[in-house]
Parts: C-alpha cells; sequence; structure tokens
DNA sequence: TCGAAACTTCAAAATTTATTGAAAGTTTGG
DNA sequence: CCAAACTTTCAATAAATTTTGAAGTTTCGA
C-alpha cells in the first residue's frame, strides 16, 4: 500500500473512530493529519488536504487546542500560524483522560452525590432501588476517579509494564 | 429532593451522559429507567414514562438487549413481554466494555496491522512519521486489550481492590 | 498609521441522526 | 383456525449537529 493511500485510510478511519467517542469527525480527522505529519501544517494546509472550509477548520483546531492534543507554533520568518499535534500516543491518551475525567466523569458523581440523598423510606422498593443503583454507581465511579488519576500521573513504561505483569 | 424527581434527573443525566459516549440519548435513558426500576416493565409501561413511541421503544429495548444491558422477563400469567436491566453494575461496565473492545477496538488493531506495512523508504520523513505513529497506536492498543480482557474476566473485589491497593 | 494578510465568528444551509406512527407481521388462547 | 393482542419494521418527518462562507476583527510589516 503507498503511502498517500495508507494515510488517507488512516484518517478516515481515525474520524469514523472518533465518532463513536462523542468527538466530531472533522476534529479527529485534523487530529489524524497532524498526527502522520513530519512538520507542523498551516490552517490552509489542513483545510486543502481535508477538503473543509475555513470556518470548519478554524474551529475544530481551537477545540483540538482546548484538549491539550495540539498546539500553535512559531515559524521564525513566517507570518502564518502552524500548527502541530503531540506524537507521543500515551501521551495523547492521558491527555484525554484527564479532560474527559474532568468533563464528565466528576459532573456525574456531583449529581449522583446529591441523587442519594433522595427523601423516602428505603423500606419502599422504588426508593429502595433507587437508592442502591445510585450508590453502586458512584462507588464504582469513585473508584475509577482515583485510579484514573494514578494513570494520568503515571510513566507509560512503569504504567503499562506493571499492568501487563500485574495481570500476566 | 422527592424520588420521582430526583429519578427523572438521573434518567436524564444519564441520557446526556450517554451521548458523550456515542450511545443514543433515547437508548441510554430507557436503560437508566429500567435501571432504577424496582420491578420488570413491559414497553408501554416505558413508552409511557418517557412519553416516546412504540418504535423508537422497541428498536432501542432491542440494542439494550444485543448489548446485553436488558433482558426479556417472562411473568407467568402475563401476555406481555417484559424487561429488566443488569443491576450490578461492575457486570454492567464489564459488558460495555466488552462490546465496545470487539466492535471498536479490535478492528482498529486489524486497520492498524495493515497500514503498518506501508510500501516506501523510511529515510523519506513522511513515511517515517506515519509508521512511527500507527506503531506506537497499535503498541498502546495491543496493550490495553490485554489489560481489558483481564477486566473484564475479573471480579470487582479483586478488581478494584487491586488497582486502589496497587496504586495507592 | 495604513493596507493586506491572517484569523475568527456566526447565521444560514446542508447533512446526519433520531423519532414517529401506521402498516405488516407474529403469537396466543379459545 | 380465527381473531385479538402484541411486536416489529420502515418510509416519512423532525430534531440535532456539522459545515459553509462571507463579514468582521486582529496583526504585522513597511
Amino acid at each position: 500500500m503507498k503511502l498517500i493511500e495508507a494515510r488517507q485510510q488512516f484518517i478516515s478511519s481515525w474520524g469514523a473512530f472518533g465518532t463513536h467517542w462523542g468527538i466530531n469527525r472533522t476534529m479527529a480527522q485534523i487530529h489524524a493529519l497532524l498526527l502522520t505529519s513530519p512538520d507542523p501544517l498551516t490552517q490552509d494546509d489542513i483545510m486543502e488536504e481535508l477538503d473543509i472550509s475555513r470556518g470548519n477548520t478554524n474551529m475544530n483546531i481551537r477545540e483540538l487546542i482546548n484538549w491539550g492534543l495540539v498546539e500553535r507554533v512559531l515559524i521564525p520568518g513566517e507570518r502564518k500560524e502552524f500548527f502541530t499535534a503531540e506524537k507521543d500516543i500515551w501521551k495523547v491518551v492521558k491527555q484525554i483522560v484527564k479532560e474527559r475525567k474532568k468533563r464528565e466523569l466528576e459532573p456525574m458523581l456531583q449529581l449522583l452525590d446529591k441523587l442519594e440523598n433522595v427523601e423516602g423510606d428505603k423500606r419502599d422498593k422504588h426508593v429502595k432501588t433507587f437508592i442502591d443503583t445510585v450508590a453502586g454507581i458512584k462507588k464504582l465511579g469513585r473508584q475509577a476517579d482515583k485510579s484514573l488519576d494514578v494513570l494520568i500521573k503515571a510513566e507509560e513504561n512503569w504504567f503499562m509494564g506493571t499492568m501487563m505483569k500485574f495481570f500476566k
């Protein structure tokens, strides 16, 4: 398979993959493009490669920067801004975990705390089922939260090495 | 907070939560409704509680059954079918991990295997960056795949207990 | 300070995804 | 076997999301 073809397939699959994870297709494709690009690209490069509009490109680059996955690069003597993606996949994973934890897991845990204090008699099976379900999710959620904190701080070699050894 | 209100909030939040994870709102809401329901419900109960159409309800129940999160229950003397959700959250998590691994991670790894065999000279930095990126994702992906296999087979107490102790 | 290049914004349009509801299909009990 | 009760399907519709592109703003060099 030729590079051009392989790269296109990677970009397109990464985009489709992203949509299963609540990330929009274009954002994932821009990320894939930058991940496989040896040098930083300009907004115009990205527009052209992916055949998307200026506005769309701009918005999604900005969003990738918010996620900490892409950064602006200034190239001396160039007026335009260039963009580059973090290539160390372990760092990428940690960054995504960190953001999603903050944006999704933590608010959910806060909500569950509130919901657990529902009024009513636990002898009522409706009340009991509700409280037990919420408590169960909360317990697992808190454990996951702590485990993810460790992952976020860990070095790849240590974390993965230990995981593999540990779980044989 | 009253039960009715708390439950509505739970259902609605679970639905919103689902949309960030590639699960449609209604499917997540039906799941939340069943999770917090002490007894099995019929399709009509679900339609009424969530105020959605018969077709929509039916499709999403079927999808939840495909995911292994909900099952049909036959109640003696009743003509209608009843549905109930697995209440053990650890089992729910394992089931979701198992399905997503199969549906998403495994196909992605297969693709990466193929893409890594791109033609070309590694001294070309475009080729090199592409191969290195793909290889990096693949390596981490394979490790994640194995770790998830362990999780899927594990008991909650063992797994979470070890995680917490281990990572202190 | 000005002008052009670069960047950002956002309302409207296009696309994608979810939902409805009526028709077709099944199952069950008499 | 028939009719009633229930379930499933799917084309049409509605809703949500993404994309566009042109107008507006900022930045930089001369």
